[in-house]
DNA sequence: TTGGCGTCCTGGAGGC
DNA sequence: TGCCTCCAGGACGCCA
C-alpha cells in the first residue's frame, strides 16, 4: 500500500525526469479517477502546461504546473504512477497511437505487450515522448486539479503535521493525543493528525516505540510520545531507505518492487518470533485493519483520567 | 466532538 | 473445473 515512503520514493524518481517537461496530451480513461469533475475538464486544465516540479504532502503526489496550477494525485491502495521513457520500446510509437482505442475495444493482444495497461486509469504524454501512467487495480486512486489557494485549503482540511520535516515533536504529539480515547493504531492512521502513516508504518512505529496498538492515544505521557516520534521517524526512514514496501501491487515510478517488506519488524509476521523479546507476534483487528504487534514487549497503557478544568473564578 | 462502522472496488485464495 | 464467498485496505460519509 503506498504510504509516505512509497509516495516519496516515486516523487524522488519522477522529479529529475519530468521537471521542465511540457504536457502535450492528457487522457483520463476512467471517470471515477477525476469524479466529480468530468475527465475532459481535467484534460483541458493541464494540457499544454509545463511541469515545474513534483511535490509530496502526506500520501498525495503533486505535479506542480506553471501558472500556479497543480495536479494532485492519491494512489490509495493499489495505485501506481509509472514513468515510461520515450526510448523504452522502439515499436511503442505505433502502438501508442492505438493504445487507448485498443484498450477501449478490449483488444486481446494489448495486454500481452502492455500488461499494466489493463488497469490504466489516466495517461499524461510529455514533450520528450515519455509518458506518465496512472494504473490502479481497485480504482480507489484519484486525481484533482487545484490552483494555489485551493491547494492550501484542500490539504488544510485533510492533513496534519508532516512527520519527516521536523514538525513532529513529542510536545506536538502530546498535544494531538490529549483527551483522545481512540486506540493508538487508529490515532496514527488519522491523516488529520499526522500525515502519511498507513497500516504498515503504524504497526512498525508502535513496535519500535514499544507501545500496544490498543492503548488509548490520550494515555501517553511525554516519554511515550518521545519514543513514538522516534518510532515513526525510524519506521518511515527505513521504508524510504528500502524503496518502500511491495506486499501486493506497489511499484515505484520505474516499475520496480520495494524491499521494505523484507525488513518488517512485526507487520505480516504473525506467528513468528519477536526479534526483541522472543514472544510470538500476534495479529488482531483494530478499526477494521489487520494489526500486528508483540504482546511481550509492546506495553498497553491505561487510560488516564481527564484533567478537571479549573473553574472560572467569578 | 469523537469513535466506530459501512461503503467503494477488484483480484486472489479457499471452500464446496 | 467452476462457482461462490470472503478478505485485503485508504478515505470519506453517516450515525450514535
Amino acid at each position: 500500500m503506498p504510504e509516505l515512503p512509497e509516495v516519496e520514493t516515486i516523487r524522488r524518481q519522477l522529479e529529475p525526469e519530468v521537471r521542465g517537461r511540457r504536457i502535450t496530451a492528457a487522457r483520463v480513461l476512467d471517470e471515477r479517477w477525476s469524479r466529480p469533475v468530468p475527465p475532459a475538464q481535467v484534460e483541458r486544465a493541464i494540457t499544454g502546461l509545463r511541469i515545474e516540479g513534483v511535490r509530496r504532502r502526506g500520501k498525495y503526489l503533486i505535479l506542480v504546473l506553471e501558472g500556479g496550477r497543480n495536479l494532485v494525485m492519491h494512489l490509495r491502495m493499489t495505485g501506481n504512477l509509472l514513468l515510461r521513457p520515450a526510448d523504452v520500446d522502439p515499436a511503442h510509437e505505433d502502438e501508442a497511437l492505438d493504445l487507448i482505442e485498443a484498450r477501449r475495444l478490449g483488444h486481446p493482444r494489448l495486454y500481452e505487450s502492455h500488461p499494466e495497461a489493463r488497469h490504466l486509469r489516466a495517461l499524461i504524454e510529455l514533450d520528450d515522448g515519455s509518458e506518465l501512467w496512472f494504473t490502479d487495480v481497485r480504482r480507489f486512486g484519484h486525481g484533482v486539479v487545484l490552483d494555489g489557494e485551493e491547494l492550501d485549503a484542500y490539504f488544510a482540511a485533510r492533513l496534519g503535521v508532516e512527520p519527516l520535516d521536523g514538525g513532529l515533536t513529542a510536545d506536538e504529539l502530546l498535544r494531538l493525543a490529549e483527551g483522545r480515547a481512540a486506540p493508538l493504531k487508529s490515532f496514527l492512521m488519522d491523516q488529520r493528525g499526522i500525515a502519511g502513516i498507513g497500516n504498515i508504518y503504524a504497526d512498525e512505529a508502535l513496535f519500535r516505540a514499544e507501545l500496544h496498538p490498543l492503548s488509548p492515544a490520550g494515555s501517553m505521557r511525554r516519554e511515550h510520545c518521545e519514543a513514538l516520534v522516534e518510532g515513526i521517524v525510524g519506521a518511515l526512514e527505513a521504508g524510504l531507505a528500502n524503496g518502500g514496501s511491495s506486499i501486493d501491487d506497489y511499484r515505484d515510478a520505474r516499475g520496480e518492487r520495494g524491499r521494505m517488506q523484507e525488513e518488517f519488524l512485526v507487520h505480516t509476521r504473525e506467528g513468528q518470533e519477536c526479534g526483541r523479546c522472543g514472544e510470538t507476534i500476534r495479529r488482531i483487528v483494530v478499526g477494521g485493519r489487520s494489526t500486528y504487534f508483540c504482546p511481550g514487549c509492546q506495553v498497553r497503557l491505561r487510560r488516564r483520567p481527564r484533567r478537571r478544568r479549573a473553574r472560572a473564578r467569578t
